[in-house]
DNA sequence: GTCTATAGGGAGATAGAC
DNA sequence: GTCTATCTCCCTATAGAC
């Protein structure tokens, strides 16, 4: 990846890369990863499995490698609201969130649905780092019982979202509507 | 199943069976459908595969198997609601919903969680009517497209939290703290 | 109702030519 | 960077004895 000789590339560098990883996304959200061969990744691209092991060693590269650019998500949208007030990050943070889930539908919902994707992350230190900083922006400082409650529900809820079929509505109605949804569920009554 | 010799048995009618369901919906839960093999589940009621394939011709019947325990308190819960106000109904439903999440945490979170299940699920009838019934007690006669969004949300929230550790707290609490957030989720600001 | 044994295929992964 | 060929293992499912 750092020197690369000066002859043209058919295919420029990390082209193929990140055709697979797109491919591999793709045939996870359909068929799960315990469902999806590396035999039927290389289908889907026209290639023999052994051209898939040129880029990645293991499944399980693929797998990381698919999620990363959500996980790169989640840390932006922290990043961008630590330096918010409090009520601003909580909105900036559940509007990250829906965009997040809206545009990266099928990757996003399996991070939380696939047990062989959930069962990676549980030990990959980067992603749980993130998912902590977003959980403690969303919660704010000494949360109640009922907010840990209402946060693992509107978790759940928006990063589902990317499985169902498609949600009719214009995108922008869609949008407001998750994001609203979700401050509701996340507001108890009594705060 | 209808007539039986009069033979005493040492492992009582279906007990064996049940006992089967119990531990392939333990393993699909933690290591999804197509990631749980008939052996493992075989080696986790100390037989072997043949024996497992002596109640179930395939795979797939056992996954149906683990599913209807859930689809018939679908219909429980709908059918309960059915008689009551527009109002009540609704609560009750959420009520039957949050109860079914907690009771039956890992089946309820892998039938719309696991892709393979969700698969065979989505060409069995039966789900399909219970789900269809429940959906429309929860938004009532002539829903707006925000309801349907905010349901879409509720939707995965609710069935995805048997998916979480556990959520620490009094079970009664839990299950109140669910029951509000799922109940704001779905009741938008203008009604 | 449980066992041993095995068929038949597909999985992940590797070696080495081009 | 892609190929053919192959290894080893495990999968679902079946056959038939006890």
């Amino acid at each position: 990846m750092a020197t690369e000789s000066a002859t043209r590339a058919r295919a420029p560098r990390g082209q193929g890369r990140a055709r697979l990883i797109e491919a591999a996304g793709d045939l996870f959200a359909e068929q799960g990863v315990s469902g999806t061969s590396l035999q039927s990744i290389a289908d889907r691209l026209g290639v023999t499995k052994a051209a898939v092991y040129h880029q990645f060693a293991t499944k399980d590269e693929i797998v990381m490698a698919v999620a990363e650019p959500v996980i790169t998500r989640l840390a932006v949208i922290a990043d961008s609201a630590a330096s918010m007030s409090e009520e601003n990050a909580r909105l900036a943070v559940v509007e990250g969130l829906v965009d997040l889930a809206l545009a990266e539908r099928g990757t996003a919902a399996i991070m939380r649905r696939d047990p062989t994707m959930a069962q990676l992350l549980d030990s990959h230190a980067p992603y749980l780092e993130q998912i902590a900083r977003i959980d403690a922006l969303l919660l704010g400082p000494d949360p109640s019982p009922e907010q840990r409650i209402a946060l693992a529900f509107a978790g759940g809820g928006i990063m589902s979202i990317g499985a169902l079929p498609v949600l009719d509505g214009r995108p922008e109605d869609v949008r407001a509507g998750l994001v609203a949804a979700m401050t509701r569920a996340l507001t108890p009554a009594a705060v």
